[in-house]
DNA sequence: TCTTGGTTTGTACTGGGAGTACAACATACG
DNA sequence: CGTATGTTGTACTCCCAGTACAAACCAAGA
């Protein structure tokens, strides 16, 4: 069950948008069987329920998640860099697969029930950045903060939610500028925070 | 409908646990029925179902969230120290019912497509940000950002889920000395941000 | 070619649970 | 008392996930 046909696979995406729109509950296996032209009998074969669909999409979703942001961290830059291109990476990916970040926020109860998927959200989503604060830290790139933990989980937080909610609003003729512009907006907040600063003087002041 | 007395309103919080655990789906009406002590039909007189009643405990804490976010954003003071207010009300109010918190994670697809929910959503966590951010420019007690819809997307993001990951890792002994130290957190990101600053004195630096 | 073992698919069925119908009963208020 | 409004048990209906199964289908050997 694991194993999964390369063809199937691909005929499953046609299903994305549909419990995207709908939600899982929404969505009857017979809708999915039409939309992705597999029938019902072939999915049960395959997959052990609507649930096995979800966390297929998903798990895929998280896995391109943790890849993108696994190359953007590797890099030898520090770390205050590579967190700036992890963001962009992350929203990036999410920008790519609307269809599939909407169902990720339509059935994160179901997605979090899901013991696989629930560790695979973790490592997509958090743990890198966790990782990333504290080797700030170490170089030198980064504040130490009180609390690594809660502020780890805001981190997370900020671009997750300009990710899912971008997401949301629809697909964008230009995913990539999108997640430029988005990326652009989290690490500003991320790395200067909103406080009027006094002085502060490394980092752009657009005119307007 | 709308009306709901007052008794059966209280008695319906019983249910918050158990959706929470179980999602909405894995919980069956009879389960709720019993969990509450008001018999099924009782619920089916005056609620239009299940939705119904993820709608009525969620609306309710998005009301005590908005109401709580509202005091705290309606003092004299500027619009700095009015986010730091706004980020420990609501990490307040959502410490302090974390069912209902870990119910409208498990749910936020089915919350979302409510349209009543998406709507009481949107005033309660967003937009007093949203306008915060834009008080704090005219006042100068914030940054001028770039992009100050993504930005404010981004903070709304940070609070949240700080405040709802906070809920599901299960009710604290304390809620509101949790509240405080993850909203002290928060606020330290969204204000200062992470960036070693070379000088930005202003602020605290515990020693550790 | 025939055999064998995995896939693919249609069709029919089962079971569980949401929601409904309704009748009997309670309570209140005129 | 009588009418209206809530309360509740019981007995339905209906929808849909999931299952069973048998009939094709399609290799790949022998």
């Amino acid at each position: 069950m694991r194993k999964l046909p390369a063809k199937l696979a691909s005929q499953l995406y046609g299903a994305a948008e549909l419990i995207a729109e709908r939600g899982l509950d929404g969505t009857k296996i017979e809708d999915i069987a039409e939309a992705t032209g597999i029938p019902k009998a072939t999915i049960y074969y395959h997959l052990d329920g609507k649930n096995a669909v979800l966390e297929f999409l998903l798990g895929d979703l998280l896995d391109m998640i943790a890849g993108a942001v696994g190359v953007a961290v590797a890099s030898e830059e520090n770390a205050r860099t590579r967190l700036e291109a992890a963001v962009l990476a992350q929203l990036g990916v999410m920008l790519e697969h609307p269809s599939l970040c909407r169902a990720l926020v339509g059935d994160l109860g179901r997605a979090t029930r899901l013991p696989e998927l629930a560790t695979a959200l973790r490592t997509a989503f958090y743990e890198p950045i966790e990782q990333l604060l504290a080797d700030g830290v170490s170089d030198g790139s980064l504040r130490q903060v009180a609390d690594p933990g809660a502020v780890a989980l805001s981190v997370f937080g900020a671009i997750t939610v300009a990710g899912l909610s971008a997401a949301v609003e629809g697909p964008s003729a230009d995913p990539s500028a999108d997640a430029a512009r988005f990326s652009a907006a989290v690490s500003e907040l991320v790395l200067d925070g909103l406080a009027t600063p006094g002085c502060r003087d490394q980092r752009r002041r657009e005119p307007l």
